[in-house]
DNA sequence: CATGAATGAGAGTTCATTCAT
DNA sequence: TATGAATGAACTCTCATTCAT
């Protein structure tokens, strides 16, 4: 752990030879701190050990961020930003099920290939002040109806047949948030693969579909 | 004689007895320990709120459990129980993706039905002693190596069809992990509605499967 | 100063020998507290001293009251009833002046004899919570405008005269409430002394009566 | 030459502009200080809050001053120059009484007018160096014994009648001290009108004195 | 069996002060 | 002259745990 976050530790290192910029160590403070937090929780993660990772003292924190809540609420918001573009980025042309493909890859992406994606997917918004709580759950409000949306969309369409728009995605969301809890970067799992493989079980399931004639499926694509 | 003989056994009666109310106040804390656990997350969960629930002193918590770990330690105990009945009573024929079904809908439920189950699905095992932790982590591993060989079994009869039988039990293990997130006990949605819905959306994806021949598809069910 | 607690801390040597009640040393951290605040300010006193002169852990003090404000607040409370007490037995007969020559010494005796009272003198009420801080000043309020009233009523019935009621009011509450700065328990003036010595200084004023000619008054200036 | 000499008188110049300049930015601190001390109290008074208030850096206030301590020694100082130059401007002559009531109305001048005389009158000097908390006692001692010192003589020459000097100097220099806690600059009375009641208070009491017959007077006690 | 009372360790936070520049 | 950045010490408060009874 010690070790995955050196490179977070860089910009103090640097600083000692030339003066960088505020913002760059703040950053480095977050970043050191979404994985602290992914990794202890945001409770058990305490300024003491955040400050020890960051080779500083704990009141150093403090010139950075007002307090620790502060931080939290810039990990969920960088998270948040970082999650809004890569979903803003998926394709939205096709069958609402082609839609939800590209929608569960862009967010799956997200939570595999960020600390601060994993940090919105997966920390407790009970901490949170309100105003960012509100921004959290409406991120997630929206990426439930997102989905809901498309799933809707592909059964009016007659790509998608499900029983129930919310369970499923529900189903999907959960999958994914879960990512975070299993997932170790430089592991063997690359994030595309993750993600096309999490999108092709969701589309096609488990089952074989050996005899579905071509012609049929998903003419619209 | 006789009432002296019964005399004589009272002490060992009483004692039964009082085994026996220890063991349901024992059981009492560890119900609202799992439900407090769930709720405010385990470093969160304070035994003064516990004790206050109970409406016992906090001291008293220590005469039924030794420490916090302990009550933690029991609460996954019993939902190792919980989840191994469930999933020793799924139905182990048919082909690979029959018994896959059955067995996601087994965890499912218990991790719907039960807090016991709950815990072991959502509590982070760090706080564990080295034991506990080891028998919570082969249990996991179990259930997961069990979806996964079902799959390669799948694969190998060809029922299933994916690209990565690892990928596939982490996002289904994970989806079902995630219920305790959002399902709230006396909410819309029954425990067997939404084990059979997972099951279904993991068994068949979103996808319409209009053309499947009739008699390819999923004959055992 | 630590000899001066020692009555206080009397309870704690007396649990060692025979249990007492929770009251009799709640009552013994507040009578420590006023003292330290009185003597450092509230803020300068540290839970940390105030737990070494009771000779108790400073987490102990935490069973007695739920945090430092608290015990301020207590120990407001305690001065309203000691104020009120003593002013309420003040006599209120005869004329406006005769009330407040009565009313000075009744304030003052309050203020010189317990510390609760020199905590409603002194303290700065900025700590304490909106609740009590209103209740503080509802106080000294009531104590102003009593003067106020048993000045103007002395004016009205010939016994008082005076320019502005207000700024006698303020100079004799000032006077009063400055006691707390210069008196020390113990030292050679009795209560009653100071009381009724300031009573008779705002009563009568330090130039002599005796041969004053009506018309001679004032010349000087 | 000329030029040459300008030149070569420039640095003392320049000199004499900074150190004028660095005299007034001194004083401009100090006049902050001493504002910010009389509201929030000494300790409570931060660093931090005087440089914002006044728009420079905190390290910048260590170039005027040592420490915060210093910038506390300097307002004392400050208060005391104030204080004695309008002490030593009061009239000295007539009776004890001429002299108190000129005594009483030169300090409570000082203390009314002044932030710096404020701050000798209330703040405590308990965070003092040694060294200028005798300086402030001395001031202190020396206005109370030259109250005293009239008062003594007020009663030798007939003018004045009180039981103890000390007590009635006690309330004199209480009631002016305390003015600051609740005299705010720009309310509806004026300096001038607040000493001079001040001084007329304690000078004739409260009391009528118009119609004392002298064979009634002080009779109740 | 159960409790009132107490504790040690550690949390987040603030602040006067000081480097290096 | 003046500053951005950092620190050490101190503070209030919380919590799991444990005596003595």
């Amino acid at each position: 752990m010690t070790k995955d976050l050196s490179h977070a530790r860089e910009p103090w290192k640097a600083f000692q030879v030339r003066q960088r910029n505020l913002d760059e160590k703040r950053d480095a403070v977050l970043l050191s701190a979404a994985h602290l937090f992914l990794e202890r929780g945001y409770r058990q993660a305490s300024m003491s050990e955040l400050a020890r990772l960051l080779k500083i003292t704990k009141p150093a924190l403090y010139y950075y961020f007002r307090n620790k809540e502060e931080i939290l609420v810039a990990c969920y918001k960088a998270g948040i930003t970082v999650i809004e573009t890569l979903l803003d980025g998926a394709a939205t042309h096709g069958t609402g099920l082609d839609k939800i493909r590209a929608y569960v890859e862009a967010y799956t992406t997200a939570v595999v290939m960020h600390d601060f994606g994993r940090c919105v997917a997966m920390l407790d918004d009970a901490e949170l002040s309100t105003r960012t709580r509100q921004q959290v759950r409406n991120l997630k409000r929206k990426i439930d109806a997102t989905m809901r949306a498309y799933i809707e969309e592909g059964i009016a369409d007659g790509s998608i047949a499900v029983p129930d728009a919310k369970i499923a995605s529900f189903a999907m969301a959960g999958a994914i948030n879960w990512i975070g809890i299993w997932y170790k970067p430089g592991g063997p799992l690359s994030a595309s693969e993750i993600a096309s493989q999490f999108a092709t079980l969701f589309v096609d399931g488990l089952r074989t579909r050996a005899a579905v004639p071509v012609r049929q499926q998903n003419s619209a694509r």
